[in-house]
DNA sequence: CTGTTAGCGCGTTCAC
DNA sequence: GTGAACGCGCTAACAG
């Protein structure tokens, strides 16, 4: 069933070799063999097993990605999807494939990207969710591999990223909010060691200051970017006399988490609190209240990885390496108006 | 930097005959020669070249999805990516990885498959949301190309697939609101051609003809899949006079905009309307009204059906070459209760 | 212009 | 128990 060049070599009565460079556009191929030959291969439906190819030319013709999440079910992050369909995309128009694997951050990790590149599974990897003293980068780095990130990391190390500019972004939220009136505004920070996290707690820290607001260690809860955890850390924050009167999530998922627990005290968010996330995730249109947040677009950061490392890949040195995007306060109900 | 199964040999003083023996469990190799070709390779860190292997094993370790969709961005339907985790996940499991490409329903589907079976990209593929004649799985039994799908197909065409038993839970639904006292029930359906929205039609017909019900054309509209699309149809429905008092939605997404556009026009979704979708992705618990659903495990199907690849990859017959599942009927609150 | 030869990196017969 | 030789499907160098 699998037709492989020399099939078409026999049909065509040519040599092997010539019958690859007629399909390769060579140019010492006589025009009419090189007809034939495409007629012919056309004919038999004619595909070059990759795998051959691969071993030859030392490319897979695919971009890699791992997953770092550490529980199974994705959907809690529709983010990634959004970055995976922009990678896919921006691969499939340079004939690339994404090779897609998840792996806990952990100690089996390296393992993982040892795999893919000793093993030369991939011809670059795209890095996402960069965290502190990120050993991925580390590794790829040392063994000078092609990649690139999502984000960026404190190692001090020179590679190719993109990244939003979480710290502006929660500037800009709580700004908004202090502008409103709020002065006892809460903070439900991501999970330690993720760079992002750091990014936007960093936006929060610098807009309270700047406003001569105190920062309670009181009025900050930590979450694992979960709903639940929104919910929970929002609870705490409640608990607190006084209680916050405005609260920024680092995400969208646990803003949500943040406006069912408030709900449940009877709160009204939008009114009682107010309450800001950060993805601009759809659940943040279409919750209700609708959430105000700060949008990211995550689409166009997968095409842009995505070019950036193909570029990378074809030889050509990338004009701009490193790329910080500036992202947008979406404001919807959540956050309310003026308080007196 | 790259170091093969030469250098490993190089290392030992063996062959690379030997060597390889030595790593993949030979029984003629020695004891102690085999543990110090191990010890080599730990040191120096050897991972074989999975392109090499791939072309001597005829095997590349690799199970690929086409995702079939229109337009670029994902994240509408939050449904792929715990399908993808769910497959990932499985696959991790076995040594494999999954390969990720996106092509449009069309002319162009075509080529896209071809590449990627003639090629031999990948070891077996599997085909996701089914369509009426679906030529992509007429074209891989007709190459004799591995595969599972989800979602059965009108062609009487023997193949191993998961599905969801649409019918059945719409009919569910279905009956639920009929229970509750409606008699005007829209449906929104998704586009035509689409397996399981003919299923879950069918449901609807089904419960509505049992229970006495015309099915009254004007109470069916189509939309695409999207909330924009539901939020139209919706419109359209609440145009006819009497309008119904009661839509269910092929999927989630379009159930929320179906809520939305009940309430531009004032009605009180859960007490003026009832609505009821389909997939219980994320949003749908988390919306306002939370949304009354029928809920599928799209995580565990993923598993499921990367796990009956790999084992049809492995030489093994199958058990169960179709799987139909039930799906539960989650009652939340944009049903509403009883009506009078 | 075309064909012959030689690998790509690994696994797998066979002799030894 | 070990190694030489061959082949996977294709491309690249060099002859002819």
């Amino acid at each position: 069933m699998a037709v492989g060049i020399k099939d078409l070599a026999r049909e065509a009565g040519l040599s092997v070799a010539t019958v690859s460079k007629a399909l390769n556009e060579y140019a010492d191929v006589s025009e009419e063999t090189r007809q034939r030959v495409r007629e012919i291969a056309r004919l038999l439906n004619y595909q070059p097993n990759v795998t051959a190819r691969g071993l030859q030319s030392r490319r897979t013709n695919m971009v890699g990605l791992v997953i770092p999440t550490m529980e199974p079910h994705l959907s809690d992050d529709p983010y990634f999807l959004d970055l995976l369909a922009g990678i896919a995309d921006e691969a499939a128009e340079h004939e690339f494939a994404l090779l897609l694997t998840r792996c806990a951050p952990g100690p089996k990790e390296r393992t993982c990207y040892q795999k893919i590149v000793r093993g030369r599974r991939v011809d670059g990897l795209i890095v996402v969710r960069t965290r502190s003293q990120d050993q991925r980068v580390a590794y790829l780095l040392e063994e000078g591999f092609p990649f690139v990130t999502f984000g960026r990391t404190d190692q001090g190390l020179d590679f190719p990223f993109v990244d939003v500019d979480g710290t502006q972004g929660v500037y800009d939220a709580t700004r908004y909010l202090i502008g409103l009136g709020h002065r006892r505004i809460g903070f439900i920070a991501a999970p330690e060691g993720l760079m992002f996290g750091f990014h936007r707690q960093e936006g929060f820290r610098k807009a309270m200051e700047e406003a001569g607001l105190a920062m309670e260690p009181g009025l900050l809860a930590r979450g694992d970017l979960t709903l639940q955890s929104g919910d929970v850390a929002m609870g705490q924050l409640l608990d607190r006399d006084p209680p916050p009167t405005a609260v920024v999530a680092c995400n969208d998922l646990m803003a949500l988490g943040a406006m069912r627990a408030a709900r449940k005290r009877g709160l009204w968010v939008g009114r009682d609190l107010a309450v800001v996330g950060f993805d601009d995730t759809h659940v943040a249109a279409h919750s209700r209240p609708s959430l105000t947040t700060v949008s990211q677009p995550i689409y166009d950061i997968g095409i842009l990885l995505c070019r950036m490392l193909l570029q990378t890949l074809q030889g050509k040195p990338l004009e701009v390496r490193q790329i910080l995007l500036r992202p947008a306060l979406v404001i919807r109900e959540s956050s309310g108006g003026t308080i007196s």
